[in-house]
This record gives C-alpha cells, structure tokens and sequence, in this order.
RNA sequence: GCGCCCGUAGCUCAAUGGAUAGAGCAACGGCCUUCUAAGCCGUUGGUUGCAGGUUCGAUUCCUGCCGGGCGUGCCA
C-alpha cells in the first residue's frame, strides 16, 4: 500500500521535474505512514527535503505537488499541512479491497512474490558440549522467526547450523564424560574442577557404560595426574593427551558418543521449539575435506598469510581488524578460526547473495577477522551480515542468575519451554530487539499469568474462531467472502481495524529489510487490541444481515492476518483458549 | 587502557531524521442477563543519562563525558 502511494508521488514530481517547476536530481520521495489521526493515513516530507534545492519554501514546493498528484482511485483527498508535509488520506475502497485479498489469499496473504535473493542463514550453532540454555533460546527464537520473515519477503533461505564437533572444547567434554564413566564403573573419582560438571554428563556416562562395558576403564592415577606448578588448563590438556594415548582408537568411541548424544539433544530440543535446519555443518567434516587446509593455502598465496614464533598468522590488521590472528598454532593445529575462515570461503562459493549469521554478543570482537578473512579471499565482506543477540540477564526471583556451562548452573531451553511453553517463550524472546540487553525475568515468564502478551494476540484469534462456532450452531449462514458489500464497515471500531490489517505487508516488509521480527510482534499486538476493541463495543451476530456479513468478513480477515504473523513467530493460532 | 552494544514513564520495553515520544505491567476508577472478562473504557505517570554540535526539524546522526554489559586467547 505504501508503494502505491510511493509510485504515485514519484510520478508528480517526475511530472513536475518536466515542467520545469522542480531541479532534477532530487532524492527519492519518502513516504510515511501517520502516526497521528489527523495527518491521514500517510505523508510525504519530499518538500521539505527537496526545499532548499528547489530554491523556494517548502510548503509552495508541497503545494505543486499536490496539484501534481491528480486523481486515484485509492486518494480521497490531499492536505499540506505545518512546515510542508503532504498528507494522503485514502478511500475506504483502499481498505475494503484489503479484507478482500487478506479473505482471497488466506494462508499466503502477505507471501511477497520470490525475488531470486538468497541467503544462508546462520543461527545458533552451539557447542555440542552441553544442552541449549535460555540464552540460545534467544538466537534460537530470533533466528528462526528471521528466517520464516526473509521467507515471507521473498527471500530464498537455507538455514544451517554449525556444528563445533572439533577442538578443545569437546576433548573437555570428552574428559568429563570419561570420568563419569569410570565413576558408574564403581571408582571413586571427582569431577576435574575446569570440566562439564552438569547432571547431563552423568546420563551420557551411564548410556557410554551401557554400550561400552569395561571397555573404557583405565588407571585413573595415569590420567588423572596434577604436576605441581601448572595451570588448571595446561594440566587439563595433559590429562586429554594422557586420556587419548590410554584409550587409543578408543578414544574416537568416547568422544563420538558424547557428540552423539549432544547433538541429539539439541537437534530435539530446537524441533520441539519449532525451529529446523536444512543442513547441520560439521566442523570435524570440513577439516577432514581438506577444506581448512586449502583456505590456508589461498591466503599464503595472497600473501596474508605469514609465521612468526612458530604458529602460522593471519594479516588480519591489513583487513582493519586490531590485531593478526593465529590460524595454525606452534603445535601444528590449526584454530577454531582457521575451519571459520574455510567455512565462510565455502558459504560465498555456494553462490548466496547474503550471509547472515546470528552470533552472541560476546562474539563481537570476531566480526572484523572473518569480515577480513573473506576479503582477503577475494569476497565483498558487506555480503556478511553479522546480526549480534544481546545477552538475557537471567532474574530469579530478583536475583540476577548465574549461567554458567562449566559448572552446570543455569537453566535450560529445555526447562523454559517446559514451565512457560514453546508459544510464550518464543514471543517473550523475539518482543526484544536482537540487540537490546534483556532482563529475563524467569518468575515472570513461567507464571502462565497475563502478563504475557502472547495470550493476549493469541485470544483475539481464538474469540473469533468463537462467534464462528456460535455462528453455526445458531444456523447461521457463513457468508460468500467475494460478494459480501464492505461499504456497511463505517463504525470508528471497524475503520481502525480495516486500517491495521491494511499495514501487515508494510510491516513485514520492513522488518525483513532491517532484520527485525519483534516489528512483527509488536504489529501483532497492535492488531490484536484493535480487534478486542471491536468485539466489546459491537455484536456480531445479533446484527442483521448485511451488516453481519461484513462484520463477519472484517474478523475473518482479521483472524488470517493474526495467524499468518503468529506463523511468522512460529507462535500457534489456537482457536480456542 | 582500547573496541563493540546499551541507557526512554516506578518496572519491562517500542518509536523508517519528522508534526503532541508510545505500549504492557504496576497504581486508581468504571464495564459481564449479550458472540470467551486471558477482554474493553478512562485517569495518573517523561528535562529520552549529561553537555555540546550538524539539521528547517534529533530519542534517532557526530564529538566528549557519566553509568551498565560484553570483548580484548596459539579457547570455541
């Protein structure tokens, strides 16, 4: 809708241009919807912008351009209003014919026509060494709900998920499950202070014993040592080499197993939060192709590779980032960063017009090296779009909560999703903006009370889904949604609510463009308040029937709308509540 | 120290550089004989952290302070 006012205002002043009356050269128009009643329905600023090129006031350049804009179909009138705003107000066909394609269209009403765009979404990608906890429940929510409004907007998505199956972090777990397992064997042993403590690497030990029997038993005291004057994480890298060298090939069962069950885990825990993936990536696979390897090579060849105290340098300072980066440790390993840089080289040569990935905030000081990496390979690095979720400060009771993976302290997606639902938590997430500190406050979100919104938008949808119900068991007919006569909606209640499903395709639109699904949620309850007000103030039913078909006709438009930005949050549309 | 993010009503948060900064919760007062009261209507609540600058116009952009978070690994 705002297109078409948009179209209409560039031909007046593309009009005005010819005439001479307005310089060319001048910035697009911009249009806006209207905040307030009285400015109309939408509004341009062009005069003011264009004032000081055009040579003349403002409000005579508005003027022009109003006299410019000629009739439409969809334009009652045009005003000029303060410094030199043009105000637009529309038909009430405009709206009307909005019902009718919301009714005509159903489902898909909003689905933008594909626009050959594609981009690999990144989001999530945990390390597989613990389950998701409700800070991943936060990319897990916004990504998902990103990817479903790119999809919307037309855009071609593949969602992945970066499996971090190599390197340090999961020999740690490795270690911590290993220890486990020997204490179900029946030995005394303690968990390592700097290991995975949680409750979650017992289960996994007493599943490894089920399968393994005493196959993985070893001496502890050779494992197990603490040579004075190290380090806890020196003395933790002792102990995996001790533990790899102890278990040989068996070492492979060990670690293979935890990941296993990991990735089980969270495969399970995600899809029950609604949120898929089309390709899970493995770190481990991709270094195993040669992929790793053959990255490094490009960039010895361009020469942004060079060594220095034994370990292999990335030139990341000529790339603007603050200091070089190691790829290729003194011992001969090569970094997390390393199989990243492959990983994105390999992202770019997919052919995907966009990459997206969802990272911490912690991992912001990351952005300039892989941005880096990629121009070093060759690639526009605008083509990588970190987009960067602010941490969830968790409250307890008004305490702040600790989260912690290591110690097992914290509280799972698993848990949230159980206590407050998969609905609640997933709109209680995506009503923040991505990168907006966030107090969760887990009393508050597991109370079920109606504090949360999503009931809220989530009732507007069922009480409609109601008066049908009562519309048939009074044997009332559904009426024909193509013939119905919308020119009965003339009450304040149904023009406002005609006007805020007229903004959905605006909105969603919008939101894809910046990356931003909490618009959808906020239009949603925007919405949804539009239709309570409705419903109190007018009957349904008890109307005659013209009027009850229209009336009809404006809540079933209202309830698709409803359900398709639900969908978008991958909320349900309950039809009862 | 340096870098990134944030600072808006008592609380949690919105606001493509636009016109009188908005919601929810909390507080207070009303509305169920009628399609679901998980709802509606109304009232109260603000020096947008502070100080400058750019602009016809700044919560938004720039600079400097103050406060909070995160980062600053040959961890991932």
């Amino acid at each position: 809708m705002k297109n078409t006012i948009a179209d209409l205002v560039k031909h007046a002043v593309k009009t005005l241009v010819a005439a001479g009356r307005l310089p060319a050269g001048l910035p697009e128009p911009e249009i806006s919807r209207s905040r307030q009643e009285g400015h109309g329905d939408f509004s341009t600023n062009f005069a003011l912008a264009a004032a000081k090129a055009a040579g003349r006031p403002p409000r005579t350049v508005a003027a022009d351009l109003a006299a410019a804009m000629g009739g439409s179909d969809l334009i009652d009138r045009v005003e000029l209003a303060g410094p030199g705003f043009l105000n637009f107000f529309l038909k009430p066909r405009a709206f009307q014919q909005i019902v009718r394609d919301i009714l005509a269209q159903g489902n898909d009403y909003g689905r933008q026509t594909p626009r050959s765009h594609k981009v690999l979404l990144e989001f999530v990608s945990a390390n597989p060494n613990g389950p998701l906890h409700v800070g991943h429940g936060r990319g897990a929510a916004y990504g998902d709900s990103l990817g479903r409004l790119l999809s919307w907007a037309g855009y071609e998505v593949v969602r992945e998920y970066y499996v971090n199956d190599a390197g340090r972090q999961m020999d740690i777990l490795a270690l911590s499950v290993w220890v486990r397992y020997m204490q179900v064997r029946g030995h005394a042993l303690d968990v390592p202070e700097n290991g995975y403590r949680g409750a979650y690497v017992g289960a996994i030990a007493r599943t490894l014993a089920d399968v393994a029997g005493a196959g993985l038993e070893r001496a502890p005291q050779d494992i197990l040592v603490a040579p004075p004057g190290l380090e806890a994480d020196v003395i933790m890298d002792v102990r995996i080499e001790r533990l790899k060298e102890a278990l040989g090939a068996h070492y492979e069962t060990l670690h293979g197993h935890g990941l296993k069950a990991m990735l089980a885990d969270i495969r399970d825990d995600l899809a029950d939060f609604g949120v898929h993936y089309d390709r899970w990536y493995s770190e481990r696979t991709l270094m195993q192709s040669g992929a790793v390897e053959r990255a490094m090579e490009r960039l010895r060849a361009s020469g942004d590779l060079y060594e220095d105290q034994g370990a292999q340098w990335f030139r990341a300072t000529r790339y603007g980032d603050e200091k070089d980066r190691v790829v290729v440790r003194e011992n001969g390993v090569t970094t997390y960063f390393a199989s990243d840089i492959a990983y994105h080289l390999e992202k770019c040569e997919r052919g995907f017009d966009t990459l997206i990935d969802v990272w911490g905030a912690d991992h912001h000081g990351y952005v300039p090296r892989v941005k880096g990496a990629l121009a070093a390979l060759g690639h526009d690095p605008a083509r990588l779009e970190v987009l960067l979720v602010q941490f969830a400060i968790l409250y307890r009771a008004g305490v702040r909560a600790q989260m912690s993976t290591r110690s097992g302290d914290f509280v799972t997606l698993r848990e949230l999703r159980a206590e407050v639902g998969n609905d609640a938590a997933r709109f209680f997430y995506v009503l923040r903006k991505s990168e907006q500190h966030m107090d969760f406050d887990l009393d508050l979100a597991k109370s079920q009370s109606n504090d949360n919104p999503v009931y809220y938008v989530q009732y507007a949808h069922a009480r409609v889904c109601s008066v049908f119900r009562q519309l048939a068991e009074r044997g009332l007919p559904v009426p024909d949604y193509t013939t119905v006569d919308l020119e009965w909606l003339t009450a304040p209640e149904e023009w406002a609510l005609q006007k805020a499903l007229a903004r959905f395709v605006d909105v969603l639109t919008e939101a894809a463009e910046v990356r931003e699904p909490h618009q959808i949620a906020y239009y949603l309850r925007d919405l949804a308040a539009h239709l309570h007000a409705y419903y109190n103030a007018h009957t349904f039913l008890g109307a005659e029937a013209p009027l009850r078909a229209a009336r009809l006709a404006l809540i079933a438009a209202a309830r698709q709308v409803l359900a398709n930005g639900l969908a978008i949050l991958g909320v349900s549309a309950p039809e009862s509540m």
